[in-house]
DNA sequence: GTAGAATAATTGTAGGACAATAGCAGAGGC
DNA sequence: GCCTCTGCTATTGTCCTACAATTATTCTAC
């Protein structure tokens, strides 16, 4: 018990905290933030793709990362779970969620309903702070420059939060940000080529200009018709990746990775 | 600690578990389902209003209510809190949640959206056996009986979800289930009138009737008109409800509630 | 009567213990 | 050689206790 770490205030630590702490957990959380803080790292390595998809999290190699009881690790996994970010096998653990065809389908036919409903209600909006706040919050969709995959992730983040605000539907927007668009835009990376993200940019005009000129039917239409091309690339990405990991002889790397 | 219960395996449970254990938990939740046990149970209370919307859900009450520890107790308030039944603030515990016409309002458009998706899905699905499948489970609704709201909470229940289950789409049925629809109905229950029900039987007949004619855009419209005539009258109903509770100068009960 | 301090109630987290289970590896039978 | 069955191991599920942190309440001094 002599090399324990301190934690945070002259609490001890996990076994092996002291170094991983220093990489894993620069700003230690406060008190009753350990939750969100293991919860928002854990989010930010899966959607960055330092967690592939199928990577096992296990709760003793977490409470030493992160220098913190497994108390607040496995309520960290529930909410991950509750989101869709991971899933939860009794007894055996949580591992990252690998998305199939069919859920992305199903995510993606979701997804087109509520921004359609979200562009909608924010082309009928009236507040015009609101309105205003929307425009300044899509300014960069007007940019004429090149960008690169990851400008185009946060620039289309951006928009799509921009609509569900100025839609002022609260629930709508929790449960938008719990439809792991994210997830799906970060496992298909690969598929944004240039003329891909310009032909996203044009569309984010349009619907846009629909809101602005507070035209519902329109907003609406345009959106759906966004999503459902950007539906359309995901699948067909994703088809493209599987056939070249079939050409490679590899198969897909299921629950197979090492232990530590 | 002579007095403690044992709870199933011949393991110690809280303090006072031993009478309140034989009334609330009757059957003691196998190993790895204390949890789900847990949800279960206070699930059934919310939705069957004997737990009213404010009441507080202190930890060391569920403990010896349900007898276990506060970690099983501490996880079910999460995945409730996930699931929208309950709210959560920090250090002040967890109170069952109280949906405000904003709320509700919202909730439905949602739920309008979903529904009528599941609605298209259901009417445009072809497999025989989830068609039969789907017949047989809407019977009910084709009884020209006189229902009461008990009965017709279940009906509506089973109507729904089989057109979600038609509909084939997991992710949606899953969202759908997180939408409190439930939770609504439960805190409106009183607005469910004999001329009330008919109507929505009806609706529900004619919405079956568009899927079982692969009709999607007449299922889907159906659906969305059925599911907006809901909402009207749920928050008719709670406005007319909370007018009454000003009448008996009794405000609205919030977090006041007598401690233990 | 109000500001501020003590107190109580409750949650947040730590940490250690053991039971239960799923998956795996090796022993034994065919 | 292949199959089955049994034990082992890794991991999660749950319990318990203790204490820190925070919020709400009550009491006291002015």
């Amino acid at each position: 018990m002599s090399n324990a770490a301190v934690n945070r205030n002259g609490r001890k630590a996990g076994a092996l905290a002291g170094r991983r702490q220093a990489r894993a957990a620069p700003t230690a959380p406060a008190h009753g933030a350990t939750v969100a803080f293991i919860v928002e790292r854990l989010r930010e390595d899966i959607l960055a793709g330092r967690l592939e998809p199928g990577s096992r999290l296990v709760e003793s190699d977490l409470t030493a990362r992160f220098a913190v009881s497994r108390g607040p690790v496995r309520e960290g996994l529930r909410r991950l779970s509750a989101d869709g970010l991971i899933e939860h096998r009794p007894h055996r653990g949580a591992v990252v969620r690998r998305l199939g065809e069919r859920e992305m389908r199903e995510l993606f036919s979701i997804r087109i309903e509520m921004e359609a409903l979200a562009a909608r209600l924010a082309a009928a909006a009236e507040a015009p702070e609101r309105r205003a706040h929307f425009l300044a919050s899509i300014e960069p969709i007007y940019s004429d420059g090149a960008r690169n995959p990851c400008d185009y992730l946060r620039e289309n983040a951006a928009f799509h939060d921009a609509v569900m605000a100025l839609a002022d539907n609260r629930e709508l927007r929790d449960l938008a940000a719990r439809l792991q668009l994210p997830l799906i835009m970060a496992q298909v990376a690969d598929v944004l080529t240039p003329p891909v993200l310009a032909a996203s940019v044009r569309e984010h005009r349009l619907v846009a200009e629909a809101i602005l000129k507070r035209d519902p039917a329109a907003a609406s239409a345009r959106m759906r018709a966004h999503l459902g091309r950007a539906a359309a690339v995901a699948l067909e990405g994703r088809a493209a990746r599987i056939n070249e990991e079939i050409w490679n002889g590899e198969p897909p790397p299921r629950a197979s990775r090492a232990r530590r």
